[in-house]
DNA sequence: GTCGGTTTTGACCTGTTGGTCAAAACAGGA
DNA sequence: TCCTGTTTTGACCAACAGGTCAAAACCGAC
C-alpha cells in the first residue's frame, strides 16, 4: 500500500522524532526541529502524520511493544539464577542499543506518563504480577533467596535503564567520553544479583 | 536586606517552581503557569526574577549543594558495612522527602545536562572519585567483598532515585495509590547491599 | 509526452510565550 | 497626613509554535 517515498520518508520522521523527543521532551519538542532533522518541510512533515502528537504516539506505541519481550521471555522452566541474571542482561543490552527510546520512556513516566498511564497499569502490570508469582514460587521452592518480587523488577529496572537515562552523569563521573562503561556495567550488575539471589 | 514580602514571594516562587519544573522539564513549563501557582500575576513574578532561566538556575543552584551531602557523610573511619548502608538510607529518604528535586534533577541530566555539566564532571566527579578511594581501600583491606567503587555509586544512586522519579510506574505496578512503597524498599535495598558486601 | 495521483512547498493564520513598560496601588516612616 | 520607595498590574510587543491551504512540482504508468 505504501509507496517506497512513504516508507522511506515516515521512517525518517520517526528516527528524526525519536531523536528529538529523546532529549527534550514532548512539549520542549518543536515540529520544526523534527522536520529538519528529518530533512523534510514543516508541511511536508505534516502531510505524513497529522500532528506532532501523532508522532509521539506513534514513538510510544512502537515502544512499548518492544518493552515488555525481555520479562516475557522470562522462562518458569529455566534455571532461576540465570534466568533473571538473563533477564538483566538483555535489559541492560537494550539500554546500550537503544538508549533514546529508553529516555523517551523515562520522561514520558517522570512527566506522570500522562500518555500511557493504562499501559502501566495495564498491560504492564498483569505482566509483573504473573512473572511476579514465578519468583515467588522460586523462593518457596528454595530455588533462589528470598526477596521481594515486585521490588526485586523495580530494581532491575532502575539500574539497567540508569545507564542509559544518565549516561551524561555516568560518563561525567568516570572521567572521560571514551570509555564504554557497559562491560564493568554487566560485570557488577551479575555479581549483584547472584550475590542477592544465591539461595 | 530583603523585605518581609520579598521573603515571601520568592520563597512562593520557588516553591512553585519547583512543582512546575520537575513536572514539565524546562521547555515545558511556562512563566504564565509558575506564576498562577505561585499566586501572582506573571509581570509581578518577572520582577523577582529577572527571567524564566533565571528561576531555573536559582532552583538547580539550591538542589546541587544538597544533593552531595549524603556522600560526603559517608565516614571512612566508621563501619564499612553500615555507613554504606547508611548512605543507601539517607538517598532514600531524600527520594522520599524530595522527590520533586530528584524530578528536577533527572530532566536536566535526560536532557543532557546543559546546565549543570560543569557541576557533574567538577565537584561530583571530585567527591565520587574521593570516595572510590575509601571504598578501594575498605576492599583491600578485606572489610567488604570486591566490588567496583562507581559501579556501587551508580547503583545506588539509580536504585533509590528510582522511586522518585518513577514513582507513577511503582505505584502504577503495585496496584494502589495508597500504599507507601518506602518500608518495602528500604527492606528490599538494605538486603541488597548487605548480601553484595558482606565479605 | 501526457495524465492522474502523489509529494512538496511558500504563504499564511491563530494562539502562545517570554518579556517590557509606564502607570497605578500600596507600604510605612517622618 | 504626606512622601518616598516598593510592589503590583493591565496593556502591549515580537518571536515562536502548531497547523492549514492552494498551488506548484514531481512521479510513474500508459
Amino acid at each position: 500500500m505504501a509507496t517506497r517515498i512513504q516508507q522511506k520518508n515516515t521512517a525518517a520522521i520517526l528516527e528524526a522524532a525519536l531523536d528529538v523527543f529523546s532529549t527534550n521532551g514532548f512539549r520542549g519538542s518543536t515540529v520544526d526541529q523534527i522536520a529538519r532533522a528529518a530533512g523534510l518541510s514543516k508541511p511536508n512533515l505534516l502531510y505524513y502524520f497529522p500532528s506532532k502528537e501523532a508522532i509521539h504516539t506513534a514513538l510510544l506505541d512502537g515502544l512499548l511493544e518492544a518493552w515488555l519481550d525481555p520479562l516475557r521471555a522470562l522462562d518458569e522452566a529455566g534455571e532461576p539464577l540465570s534466568e533473571i541474571v538473563g533477564y538483566v542482561r538483555r535489559k541492560l543490552e537494550m539500554s546500550r542499543d537503544f538508549p533514546r527510546e529508553s529516555r523517551l520512556f523515562a520522561n514520558e513516566i517522570i512527566q506522570g506518563a500522562p500518555r500511557i498511564a493504562p499501559y502501566l497499569s495495564g498491560e504492564l502490570k498483569t505482566l509483573v504480577d504473573e512473572k511476579s508469582r514465578v519468583i515467588r514460587r522460586w523462593v518457596a521452592d528454595g530455588k533462589i533467596a528470598p526477596v521481594d518480587p515486585y521490588h526485586l523488577f523495580f530494581s532491575i529496572w532502575a539500574l539497567t535503564q540508569h545507564y542509559a537515562d544518565f549516561n551524561v552523569q555516568v560518563h561525567a563521573v568516570l572521567g572521560s567520553e571514551d570509555i564504554d562503561p557497559y562491560p564493568d556495567a554487566e560485570a557488577h550488575l551479575e555479581l549483584m544479583f547472584t550475590r542477592l539471589l544465591r539461595p
